[in-house]
This record gives C-alpha cells, sequence and structure tokens, in this order.
DNA sequence: ATTATACCTACTAAAGCAATAGGTATTTGA
DNA sequence: TCAAATACCTATTGCTTTAGTAGGTATAAT
C-alpha cells in the first residue's frame, strides 16, 4: 500500500502552485520540474490528471503554465490524490469472492471499506494551505520549541 | 493505493482459522486453498509471512497444520496485514526531498504521517472476530432489517 | 516405510509504474 | 509574419513489483 511518486509529485507542484497563488503569475511545468528535480515530461502527465480533475487551469502558449483553479485552502490532499492515483483504497479482484462470498463481503465491509472512509475522512482534513504553513513554520528558527 | 492479493488472501484465511478457533483442529494450507479456491503454493507462502510474524502456530507433518496464536479477539486487521504488506503507507524516495527539502518535510508531517496514524487506528480496531461476526449476520435472513 | 504435511529457494509471467521520445496546437512578442 | 515558448497528446521503453509455479527437503503420524 505506497502513495506513489505522481502523487508526491503531484502534491509538490500544487503546494508550488500555492504558494504563488496570490502573484496570479502562471507557473511553467519547466519550472515546477527544475525546481523540484522532477523530469519535466513526467510531470506533464501529472498536470494533465490534475487539470482533467478540474484543480488546475491552464493557458497555452507563450507565457502561458498553470494555476490553481481555487484558493489553496480549499484544496484538499483527498482532491489532489485521488485526481492521480486510480483510487485511494483499490480493490484487487479476489478469487475468495467465488468460493466464500459471505466473507469475502464481510471483508469487505468490515475492513475495506471502513479503511477507505478513514482514509478520506483524514486526506479531506488537509488543505494546501496547511502544507504551506508548516514550511513556514520550519522556516522559523525562533518558534515555539524555544519554550519547550 | 491498494491492498494486494496477499493482504485479501491472508485475512480470509486468518478468518478461516478464527472460525476454526474453538475446536482446536489443525487446518492445513491445502483445505484453506481450496476451500477459498486460492492456489496452495501461493498461499504457503502468505502462511510463512504470518507465521514469521507469530500470528499463527504450525505443526509439522502428517496431521499437521495452522492455527491461530492468539484469540480471534484479540488479532487485528492491522496484524494481519501489516505481517504481509511491507507497510500500510509505503514512502517512495523522492526527488523532491533533496531540492525541496522543507516542502517534502511539510509533505511527510502534514499528509503522509496523518494518513499512516489514520490507516493504523481504523485497522487496529478490526479484529478476525468482527469480520466473523458479520459473516454470521449476512447468515440471518430474519434479521434486525425486518424491524426498519 | 509411507503418507501428509510444513517449509524453503528459485524461477516465470504478467501487470503496473516511472520515465522517455517525438511530436502537434496555440499564444506571445519581436 | 516568424520564432520562441508553452500546453497537450500518444506511443514506447525499461524497471520493479506482484501473482503464481516448480521442485524440492524436513518432520511427524500412522
Amino acid at each position: 500500500m505506497r502513495i506513489s511518486a505522481k502523487g508526491r509529485y503531484g502534491l509538490a507542484a500544487m503546494s508550488y502552485l500555492a504558494a504563488n497563488y496570490k502573484n496570479g503569475m502562471a507557473i511553467t511545468v519547466l519550472h515546477i520540474s527544475e525546481t523540484m528535480g522532477i523530469s519535466k515530461i513526467y510531470l506533464e502527465q501529472v498536470f494533465s490528471l490534475l487539470k482533467r480533475a478540474g484543480l488546475v487551469i491552464s493557458i497555452k502558449g507563450s507565457q502561458g503554465g498553470y494555476f490553481l483553479n481555487r484558493e489553496p485552502n480549499s484544496i484538499t490532499a483527498y482532491d489532489v490524490l485521488t485526481a492521480i492515483e486510480i483510487a485511494m483504497v483499490e480493490k484487487t479482484d479476489s478469487t475468495v469472492e467465488e468460493k466464500q462470498p459471505l466473507l469475502d463481503k464481510a471483508m469487505q465491509e468490515i475492513v475495506f471499506s471502513r479503511l477507505d472512509d478513514a482514509v478520506k475522512s483524514c486526506l479531506e482534513e488537509i488543505t494546501l494551505e496547511d502544507i504551506l504553513n508548516n514550511v513556514e513554520k520550519q522556516k522559523e528558527p525562533d518558534n515555539l520549541m524555544y519554550f519547550i
């Protein structure tokens, strides 16, 4: 059970767009790929998914690029990751289903559905803004830690 | 992000052992593989992992087999799945880490650590007994649904 | 001694993931 | 109007993981 590189790249790229949300400039894939050290061509594919999900807006042509379609505090980690991964907790079609349908159904209901819900509600409570805030917090050397 | 077939097989097999926990008989891999419709040789590998994790006890030789090492209500879905999958929320080593260490750290702390915790606490609350109870519930056609 | 089992290591095939390649379409600006 | 910069598209390659197979050895019961 893992978050793919694509998922990480997507989150990182969206965070970067979020950090530049206010100045209203379009950010290019090339720029992000260089800043992050990610392959440009691969990152393009990630943006294709983000766009399809309506999370970003694109401008073609010279001086074009991407920006967020919504405010950073209204885009969640769940939004980003579901745009990129096929599903959060994915089904493998199990052989068990055929011979032990009751058990298979029980596992689905008691384990996998609940897991799916837990993952969803966890990730839905995390916004791009939360990520940025943490980055800023790390930048301050004179933070609350001093008082402990 | 998916639960592998191995994970499902493991949960199903452990549930089967749980269902036969009281009669104290050793259950063979062959028996489970036939009951569930799973490849025997593959299921053996699953049991190897379950044994390594101390979740089952084995008896070699003729009339041998497996049984649970603890009571069904004290073995959780988390126990079983972590015994089989490498980790619940697995890290991919990201390129982002090198060029954007603060962002990478923020993502880890704000997203992935929390996700890991959420998955863990969800699965830790589910026992084999819970799964069996649901199977039994499905068997009763005269259940509480009638009163709704 | 035979049979039934756990247990072990190596191998194969298929699927999914990460990354690359080589374009076309569109917009800006010189 | 042309060149540059960009998004956007499809196909391909190589790698890693997963699912499943093969062929054994060790051990215990009958």
